[in-house]
DNA sequence: GCTTGAACTTCCAGTTTCTGGAACCTTTAT
DNA sequence: ATAAAGGTTCCAGAAACTGGAAGTTCAAGC
């Protein structure tokens, strides 16, 4: 498959395909005529990419990520650490975008117009850190 | 409040919080010697940042949700349609952490060390995009 | 009151993570 | 055969910080 129908299949844009095999994080083969040739497995490993960096993982977290399901070799114990680590670093960011959530839904319904810089509630949901 | 105390407070570097002001994100008053200072609401809205950008929203997209809850002069409706337009984004980025999630949990709890770079059900999840 | 160190100020340069564009080659369609 | 579409590399620029220099202000101890 070429860089185009990866692009298309996993969401990234081909330039930040490109970029990913400059910086070691997913190469692909080439084909004869010196395009890239990205099997199913890659795609898989695009779009789980697109998804990390969109939800805030640094490139190198997404490295860690991805070194997770495709090193073969790395012992089993050392993966169920980074994983759990990488778990709880989700669950924070899935509670914080409830609280976003909660925040915003709030506004929608009581909040509109009249005395919304100062509400309370809303002041209240959006200190609520961790 | 200064700098320091506001970004100890918000979770955010004081460097990155100069350059929001840099970039009109989000202005301080200034004391009479010349430090910035922070009200509670100003560290409400920083903390609030420090989240909506560790979750992936563009500095942009910050903006936006900032003017929400800070624009008293905006027409309800035009709020209504930016929150609910943001709460979408949000319910998606939900979806894919969870379904991160998953396949790290799974990862965890099946596929260590033996058949993992082509478990069927990672390549299920990981690929169940939206 | 003086000094020292931490915290503040501005400014400029460098890093990360893309993104756009030029110049050129390959494939596909007419 | 030719034109358009899509691939290649390379280099430059943008977005969002981040580090460091040079100088000012504050708080604490002698």
């Amino acid at each position: 498959m070429n860089i185009g129908a990866a692009a298309e299949h996993s969401g990234l844009p081909a330039k930040t395909i490109r970029y990913y095999e400059d910086i070691g994080l997913l190469r692909a083969s080439r084909a004869m005529n010196g395009y890239r040739d990205y099997t199913s497995d890659d795609v898989h490993r695009l779009k789980f990419l697109q998804r990390a960096r969109s939800l805030g993982f640094t490139v190198e977290e997404c490295r860690q990520l991805l070194s997770l399901y495709a090193d073969k070799n790395r012992d089993s114990a050392d993966v169920k650490a980074i994983a759990s680590n990488k778990l709880d670093e989700i669950d924070t960011k899935i509670a914080q975008l409830q609280s976003l959530r909660a925040v915003l839904s709030h506004l929608i319904a009581n909040c509109h117009g009249n005395d919304r810089p100062d509400c309370p509630i809303i002041d209240d949901l959006a200190g609520e850190a961790h």
